[in-house]
DNA sequence: ACAAAAGTGTTATGTGTACACCCATGA
DNA sequence: TCATGGGTGTACACATAACACTTTTGT
C-alpha cells in the first residue's frame, strides 16, 4: 500500500543500441534537482512559485523541457554532484539543498535504464536570475509545467507536495528570502506556497514565538505607509537537536 | 546547513584492484533494507524493537554484521529488488516497505564506490521467524547494534529515527501486529517504539477517533481478567487522499 | 485628516494531558 | 468478593482561529 512504483528519470542517457545490450548493461545513475524560487506572477504581481527547466538537446525527448541533472562523477558526493550540475546547467547555486527521492522504475528512459537520485532546492530571488542563455534554460510557473520529458512531471509534483508539506512544520520559508525581511514578506511566502491567505495577526504571533527568528533594529523604508520592522533568521537555537541523521523530513499517512 | 554529507553503504562490493580503476569505474548501485520487528525482551519480556542482520562472508568487513542487501538487477524495480533480496538473504517478506534514503558518500566501501538506496520495512511477529540458517542471519536489539560493517550503523540510526518520527503522525504501528489486536497491544507497540509510557485512557480515545481502525465483534479470551475487544486496521478511509507522490514522510528541523 | 498597513488585545473553540472513576471478568 | 485491566468522564492547560481595535507612517 505504501509501497510505490517509481517511474523514470534520465539525463545523459546514452542510448544503448538493442534490447540485449539493455538487458546486460548495469543501470545508469543520475542526479537531478527540482529548484524552487518565488517570482512575481505575470498577472497579479504577487509572488508565486517558479522553477527552472532545461531544454533537452539530444534524444530521447529532444526539444522537450526537463529537470536539470546529469551523471554522478566518481569524485563527488551526491549533494556535491547536485550542486555542481546545477551550476553547470543553470548557473544557480542554491543555499538550501535536500535529497528528495530515488526514482528507479524500469522504463523511465527509453534506451538504457537509469536510476535518478533527485534533490530539491530553494533559491533566493537575487540568486534566481539565470546567467545562462535564455534559449535552453527558462523559468516556469511550478503549478503550470506540463509535457516534461521522462517522468519529470511526477517528480515535480512530488517535490511540490514535499515543499508544501515541509513548509507547515519546518523553518524553510526563510530560504526564499534574503537576510532581512518583514513579517509581511514572510507571510507572502507562506501564502504563495500553501496557496491560501493567512491571518496577519495570528501569523505574527506564531512566527515571533518560534525560535530562530530575531527582530532587528532596522525598518524597511520607502513603503507607502508605516515602515515595518525587519527580521532575521538566525537558524534553530544554537544548541538545538543534534540530529544524527542524513535527512530531515516528514511524510503523511 | 540542511545539506548533509552521507557516508558509505556497499553490498556485493567486488573489489576493483587499484586506485586508477576505481577512478574510472562507474559507481556501483546496491539496495539494502532495515527491517524492524517487535519481539519480547530477553529480560523483561515486554515487546522491544529488533532487526535482522546478516554476517558478511567475504571481504571487505568479512565476518562482521551488516544490513541485508545486494545489487539491483536489470528487470526489477527498486522495491522489487529490496523485497527479492530480503527473501533471498533472510527469508522474510515484509508487508510494509518504504524507501528510506540514498547513501552515496565517496568512501562507504573501501574498494569500488557504491551508492546504496536503502529501504526500511516492518514485519509482523508471525512472519518474523527466520527460516534461514542461524549462523549467518540473526536478530539483534535495535538499540544495541554495534560494530556494523560499512556505514550501516548510521543507516540503522537514521531508520530508527524515521520509524519513531513517523510513528507519531502516521498509521504504521498496525504493521507490527496481526489482523486482530487489542488496544493494549497497539499501545504496547507505541510504547516500545517511542520508549515511553502512554496513558491508556487517552490512547484509547486518540486511536478510536482516528480513521482506519474499526472495532470487531470479537474479544480476546484467555486473559486473566476482563476480555478486551479486538480491533482491525482497515487502512485509511477508502476514498482518502489520492496521493500522487512516491513516498510519504515528514522530516524535522 | 485620511488611508492603509503595522502591530496588539480579546474571545471562542478545539486538542492534549492528567487523573478520578466505573465496569466486567477470572480466580 | 476482590484484584486487575478494560473502558468512560471530567477538568485544566494550552494552541489555534476569528476579528475588533489601536498605532504609525506617507500623502
Amino acid at each position: 500500500m505504501d509501497q510505490w512504483q517509481p517511474l523514470t528519470v534520465p539525463v545523459q542517457a546514452n542510448p544503448v543500441g538493442n534490447v540485449e545490450e539493455r538487458r546486460l548493461a548495469a543501470p545508469g545513475l543520475a542526479i537531478s534537482t527540482v529548484i524552487f524560487a518565488l517570482k512575481p506572477s505575470e498577472t497579479s504581481g504577487r509572488p508565486t512559485l517558479w522553477l527552472p527547466l532545461v531544454r533537452r538537446i539530444r534524444e530521447p525527448f529532444k526539444g522537450q523541457w526537463a529537470l536539470p541533472g546529469g551523471p554522478l562523477r566518481h569524485d563527488e558526493s551526491l549533494p556535491e554532484a547536485a550542486s555542481r550540475n546545477l551550476l553547470d546547467t543553470t548557473g544557480l547555486a542554491p543555499r538550501y539543498l535536500e535529497q528528495l527521492y530515488a526514482f528507479g522504475g524500469l522504463h523511465r528512459s527509453p534506451a538504457q535504464r537509469v536510476v535518478s537520485i533527485v534533490y530539491w532546492a530553494l533559491v533566493q530571488p537575487e540568486e534566481a536570475e539565470l546567467p545562462g542563455e535564455e534559449e535552453n534554460v527558462r523559468w516556469f510557473r511550478a503549478d503550470k509545467v506540463t509535457d516534461l520529458a521522462f517522468d519529470h512531471q511526477e517528480i515535480v509534483d512530488y517535490a511540490l507536495w514535499r515543499l508544501r508539506n515541509k513548509m507547515e512544520y519546518a523553518s524553510i520559508a526563510f530560504h526564499f528570502l534574503g537576510e532581512y525581511f518583514t513579517l509581511a514578506q514572510l507571510r507572502e511566502v507562506y501564502e504563495a506556497v500553501l496557496d491560501k491567505p493567512l491571518d496577519p495577526a495570528n501569523f505574527r504571533r506564531h512566527v515571533t514565538n518560534a525560535v530562530g527568528i530575531e527582530p532587528s533594529d532596522r525598518y524597511l523604508q520607502g513603503g507607502k505607509h508605516r515602515p515595518p520592522r525587519l527580521y532575521r533568521y538566525t537558524g534553530p537555537a544554537p544548541s538545538s537537536t543534534p540530529r544524527t541523521a542524513p535527512n530531515t523530513a516528514r511524510n503523511p499517512s
